[in-house]
DNA sequence: GACTAGTTATAAG
DNA sequence: TCTTATAAATAGT
């Protein structure tokens, strides 16, 4: 469209070539102004001229919305290289406090390791002395705390069996109660022994044994 | 251009909409195509329908590139979004190694405590005594490290003394042989007294004293 | 940038 | 999808 029909080819005139671009550059927005409105689409042109330092760029929104899509392609790019970022950052954070863990950790198994009489060649005299002290004064907690265990745990035998043997005392009383009873009703029925089976099955219940302990 | 001129506006007939979004859409096409030959300039066209639940898009890129620009920008944008999920994983890793450094941390510190007759009201008896039993090795390995370490300090003192001893000796005996010496000269001079100067430096000398230890 | 002739895109059928 | 009349874009001046 035009005088003369070109060839689709790389414009060798530097001169032709910026003015076809802006020509063309201006054509083809407005065509993709165009579609995005008359066709309700969603259209992003992007355009770097590569003639001179300046890159150019046409954007193309549809009608309602003030934000070109182009643009809006760029801000989230922009916004993906920026959570990146913020990522890298924060693993770095995460790999120093991790770092200050494991330190942390191996100070604690060294503390332990020496706690335990293990290690301890490298110590010098001063630090053997206070380690020894800590040590002793460590066992001593844990054997009077052992002790006071071992206290309660004899008291609670000793309330058990005192509860036992009270128990005990009431059995043997209830015991002889029953077989006060029992003479008791023998004796009744001897004078009137209308009921001997009765009496029979009375008589063969004493097997009852009470164990005390 | 078309039989009858149209306003820019949505085309409110759905199949026009249609029909004329693939007509315009291979127009724009064409023509972006042809500015990147024509000026040497990177355009990237991206146009999504609206219509129907398929995004169209259309990529128009340089002539000698074989991946059109706006693929690359996909393909960018799919690298950034694979980029930050790899991170997301990552991280999710070295959260759970952290917390398990923390764990060991906490564990760690708990039988430190213990070790250290803390804490330990919660521990039971069986526990207790075992632990007993460590913190008493414990106890007795660190203190027959500090005795060898002591016997090792008394045998050095033993030592050192022994050389200081024997130093001892040597210099009362060099003291002896100076004595001896003086004596000589006093007596060679009073006979033959020439230099009265030199006896009397030689005479203030024997002020040298020596501590033995 | 403006003009204009020959070219291209496309609305309507 | 093809045709065609016509609007629009644009190469050369």
């Amino acid at each position: 469209m035009g005088r003369g029909k070109i060839e689709i080819k790389r414009i060798e005139s530097s001169s032709s070539r910026q003015v076809t671009f802006n020509k063309r550059r201006n054509g083809l927005t407005k065509k993709a102004r165009e579609l995005s409105i008359l066709c309700d689409a969603q259209v992003a042109l992007i355009i770097f001229s590569n003639t001179g330092k300046h890159d150019v760029y046409a954007n193309v929104g549809r009608e309602n919305e003030s934000i070109p899509d182009c643009t809006k392609v760029v801000i989230e790019r922009y916004k993906q290289e920026s959570k990146t970022k913020l990522l890298d950052k924060e693993s770095e954070r995460i790999a120093l406090d991790m770092q200050k863990e494991k330190n942390e950790n191996v100070q604690l198994q060294q503390q332990l390791r020496h706690l335990m009489g293990e290690d301890i060649h490298k110590l010098d005299i001063k630090a053997l002395v206070g380690l020894e002290k800590k040590v002793e004064e460590a066992h001593l907690r844990i054997r009077r705390k052992l002790n006071e265990r071992q206290i309660g745990a004899e008291n609670d035998i000793a309330k058990r069996f005192a509860k036992l043997t009270e128990d005990n005392h009431q059995l043997r009383w209830m015991y002889s109660q029953v077989q006060e009873a029992q003479c008791y009703r023998q004796a009744s029925l001897r004078l009137q022994p209308n009921h001997p089976n009765l009496e029979d099955a009375f008589c063969q219940q004493p097997n009852v044994q009470l164990r005390f302990l």
